[in-house]
DNA sequence: TCGCCAACTGAGACGGCGTCTCAACTCTCA
DNA sequence: TGAGAGTTGAGACGCCGTCTCAGTTGGCGA
């Protein structure tokens, strides 16, 4: 799949229009972010390449990572947790997340209604929209069926996926 | 206005209820949190409680608020910064948050529309919904009429209006 | 092809937010 | 009134993300 390729010249061209260099560490955080992961973290992304004998400082992945950000490739989420989470963009389509509180998994989802609803709240309340962000959290069906009991809502602390994966 | 004195009886039957006891750090930090705050951080508590020669450690702030969080007194919410705010709950009415990224001014709003199609999605996606969040960023209608822009929604860093209003 | 220089990198210091630890203290209730 | 569970403050700690700075490198112009 040439695909990952498609991106590093996606992304070279947003780095030269903007006169920046398009440098082997970058490459190879692009090749990795865009060939394996969807959703990550930041910690994540360095852990790979640090198993992957990849010398890429934190300060680089986190550079690099806003770069992506800005050329709207990647797109910086809150996924319930207390630090962000990046997930590459693919082609243009918006879309908010349903995240379980028992096994960390999330889908995505995207509905022109609700869309279309958020734009009408905003027209009532004068605000000019540029972006939202949607998060509904609860149990999915796998779980459900595991009979797994939702957490309450009120609960302090959102699951931490990442870390119970560990 | 003796509501106060109501949120503080609320609290006692909760940590009562929990075996738990209502010191004095808890009656404050009550009493300061719902007479004048509405979005507030962490932080900021622990300042107003110092200015007014309240001694309260961080620790007890911290440790208060997931009490209130727990007793469904006080939620945290997500305001397009990377670190947490809290609120505190009137009645039961949950609400969504319209942030404007200019000025940091936060609308609330509740759409029972918006929350019917939600759980709908939900149904269709076999997920059980136990809480949501939602936050629209943009620019609100004072902001728009003094000719500020929209900031871009590919923005690497949310605004951050606490730092800004210092 | 070469050389220059702006851009980039890694290492590690730094800072903010939130949590944890532990010894001292204080409610509560028997 | 005394025991013991719960609470507190001070500060250490940890995580996430940013910044600094000296050394390195990509890429453009000659």
């Amino acid at each position: 799949m040439p695909s990952v390729e498609r991106e590093i010249t996606r992304f070279q061209d947003y780095l030269q229009q903007q006169g920046l260099k398009l440098t082997s560490e970058r490459i190879a955080l692009v090749r990795e972010i865009f060939s394996t992961h969807y959703h990550f973290e930041a910690d994540e992304l360095l852990g790979k390449m640090k198993e992957k004998s990849v010398k890429i400082s934190r300060a680089t992945v986190y550079r690099t990572l806003e770069l992506l950000v800005k050329s709207n490739m990647v797109r910086r989420v809150h996924l319930g947790e207390d630090h962000y989470h990046y997930e590459h963009v693919s082609g243009n389509s918006h879309h908010d997340h349903l995240i379980c509180t028992t096994c960390g998994n999330v889908i995505e989802f995207h509905d022109e209604q609700l869309e279309r609803l958020q734009i009408a709240i905003c027209e009532k309340k004068k605000f000019t929209p540029t972006f939202h962000n949607l998060q509904i959290l609860g149990v999915c069906d796998s779980c459900r069926r595991k009979g797994q009991t939702p957490d309450a809502p009120d609960r302090v602390k959102m699951i931490q996926p990442t870390k119970l994966r560990k």
